[in-house]
DNA sequence: CTAGGGTTAG
């Protein structure tokens, strides 16, 4: 391969007239640089470089092939006397295509000052630009030359303007130039309801929904990620099933969203649905799809679907192994999410900030301090990264949990940032399991005053006091959180039957089967005394409500509930997946254990922190959690 | 003669 190492350059005009020959047709996207090279001398030798739209030709190539060079195309444009808005065009396209939207911005000014009238491909791409930097100022200004060219009323140029205002908030601007378009089609709808989606104007944009002439995929999509993105997951898969009913065809997109809201609600079933739709339609797992697909199996508990789904993703990219790591690491399977790291590592995939978190989680669950050591260090010394106060929680946990308090201690004093209430809430968990109660108090203390509003702060402090014996103290968190008007969200599990998800909030009785459930909790108390069973109720006099301690008392907590109902509905031996807002109390922690010995039944709880499959009477925490 | 818009992940 002969090496040339710089783009040709034009020699002096010369006099021999052009011949329109046959160098072009060769040039082709997937053509190799070299080759292009060699085409560009020929053009040069032949003059033929002279001819604008021989150059543009040329110049695309350079710009938008992957094999291009934009630095080529840049001589290009140099070397062109009068280079004309196409050549323009190309080269901040180009420039897009690389991420390099400050790159096309300056190219747009050097196009204004020297005076060459810019088309409305120009401005398509501009305003691309403005929006990728987020840089409305720049895009106002943008708006006004756009209107002084007396191109505002393109419909591209609108649709694209309609999306820039959308993601610099400014929701009246955009339903301005919404209202005042004379051409709109479906993308101009389409912008206008995913302003509304981005700045949570919910009626809006359901009003604006409902008004649409012609509705296609992307409309659906916007509206279902809208109700994703508010936490809404119940009605995202409301409207996932309307748009079926409309016929429309799912797209990735869609999967996509639907999937993360079955991964919110724990609804193993409706994602096995959504994973047979894939299979049968010959849908192909991408990276982004194959991820997705990963995360929502592991969050409804489900490890093999998980590996599965991990093993079907062919293009597998950091995400995928960060979600099947990540996964793993939740479910308690932390020598396999180790495992897992390795052959990442095998696999040739660098590692992100976000695989170390999921990694040295794992270590920490497991209570490997030897190895999470070792990765702290790696992260560093062999990937460059930098660990973030994320990473730093990992370790404190990890040495907590361990017991190891002068280690994490040091590890707070010598990081180099401020600790977050995530730090504070990690060593107080280990105080917790230690009965540490000194240093459970400084920590306890400091994560109130860093999480004001987190209720769970105060009854973790208010845990340690009572541990401790020391009720005054107990009553004291107590009264602060009235006095700042904390309240401690009602404990709420849910259980998917049948692709239903169904809801019990603690000491519910609003179940149309509520007779049959409380009839099946009595029989679950008998069967677990029978075992031996000693109800805990160290936690009940910890809960912070007082009227709360009454209904609440222990066997009528959310998650028990939830089971009860699972046992009454589902054939023996099926597993009972529950999604828990809180975290399982210790009391129905052990209630669970038994109960899956005595009914043969393995049950997986979710709660608000990690996953516990309960099976033949232990649980994969480990009692550790 | 050539080109352009909106939705997706841990």
């Amino acid at each position: 391969m002969s090496s040339v190492t710089q783009a040709p350059c034009a020699l002096p005009a010369k006099t021999t007239k052009f011949k329109p020959n046959t160098n072009l047709s060769l040039l082709q996207i997937s053509t190799h640089l070299q080759e292009a090279k060699q085409i560009h001398a020929l053009m040069i030798k032949s003059s033929q470089i002279n001819d604008t739209y021989s150059a543009s030709r040329l110049a695309e190539f350079y710009s938008i092939s992957d094999n291009g060079n934009l630095s080529y195309a840049e001589k290009i444009l140099n070397s062109v006397q009068e280079p004309y808005p196409f050549l323009w065009n190309t080269l901040i396209r180009g420039n897009m295509k690389n991420q390099n939207p400050n790159k096309a911005l300056l190219l747009y000014n050097e196009m204004f000052r020297r005076s060459v009238e810019p088309d409305h491909f120009t401005f398509t791409f501009v305003l691309k630009a403005c929006t990728q930097l987020s840089a409305p100022e720049f895009g106002k200004q943008v708006h006004c030359h756009i209107v002084k060219c007396g191109l505002d009323s393109k419909v591209y140029i609108r649709n694209k303007l309609i999306h820039l205002y959308a993601v610099s908030g400014s929701v009246k601007c955009a339903r301005k130039l919404f209202d005042t378009s004379t051409e709109l089609n479906i993308v101009t709808w389409n912008s206008m309801l995913e302003c509304y989606a981005d700045n949570g104007d919910k009626e809006s944009l359901h009003q604006l929904f409902d008004e649409m002439p012609v509705k296609d995929v992307v409309s659906w999509n916007t509206i279902i990620a809208f109700y994703v993105q508010v936490e809404d997951f119940k009605g995202a898969m409301e409207m996932f099933r309307k748009m079926q009913d409309n016929g429309e065809d799912l797209s990735k997109v869609t999967l996509v969203s639907a999937l993360s809201a079955v991964a919110c609600l724990g609804a193993l079933a409706q994602g096995r649905w959504i994973h047979l739709y894939i299979d049968k339609h010959g849908i192909e797992l991408d990276e982004i799809l194959g991820s997705a697909l990963v995360n929502m199996y592991a969050k409804c508990g489900c490890v093999e679907g998980s590996i599965q789904a991990f093993n079907e993703t062919r293009k597998k990219s950091v995400d995928t192994w960060n979600a099947m790591i990540s996964g793993l690491a939740a479910n308690g399977k932390s020598l396999k999410a180790i495992e897992h790291f390795s052959k990442m590592e095998s696999a040739r995939i660098r590692p992100n900030a976000i695989t170390f978190s999921s990694v040295l989680n794992a270590c920490s669950h497991g209570g490997l301090v030897e190895d999470g050591s070792t990765f702290f260090r790696k992260m560093t010394d062999v990937y460059g990264i930098k660990p973030d106060i994320v990473h730093y929680g990992c370790m404190i946990d990890l040495f907590g949990r361990a017991g190891m308090f002068d280690k994490a201690e040091e590890m707070i004093g010598t990081m180099p940032m401020k600790p977050d209430a995530v730090i504070w809430k990690a060593l107080l968990g280990a105080c917790r399991i230690h009965r540490n109660l000194e240093l459970g108090e400084k920590a306890g203390t400091e994560l109130i005053n860093l999480a004001p509003d987190d209720h769970a702060s105060y009854v973790l402090l208010s845990n340690i006091y009572a541990m401790a014996n020391n009720w005054s103290g107990v009553h004291r968190v107590r009264k602060t959180m009235w006095e700042r008007g904390i309240k401690k969200p009602p404990g709420c599990s849910s259980i998917e039957l049948d692709g239903v998800v169904h809801e019990f909030v603690v000491g519910d009785t609003t179940h149309s089967q509520k007779e049959d459930i409380y009839k099946m909790l009595d029989e679950m108390r008998e069967k677990v005394e029978l075992s031996g069973y000693k109800p805990k109720t160290e936690q009940v006099l910890l809960d912070i409500e007082e009227e709360d301690v009454k209904q609440s008392s222990l066997d009528h907590h959310s998650e028990k509930l939830a089971v009860a109902f699972g046992f009454i509905s589902t054939s023996p031996k099926t597993i009972i997946r529950v999604v828990k807002n809180l975290r399982v109390c210790s009391d129905c922690h052990s209630v669970m254990k038994l109960l899956s010995k005595s009914y043969e039944r393995d049950i997986i709880i979710r709660d608000s922190n990690r996953f516990h499959h309960f099976r033949d009477g232990s649980c994969s925490c480990k009692d550790y959690w």
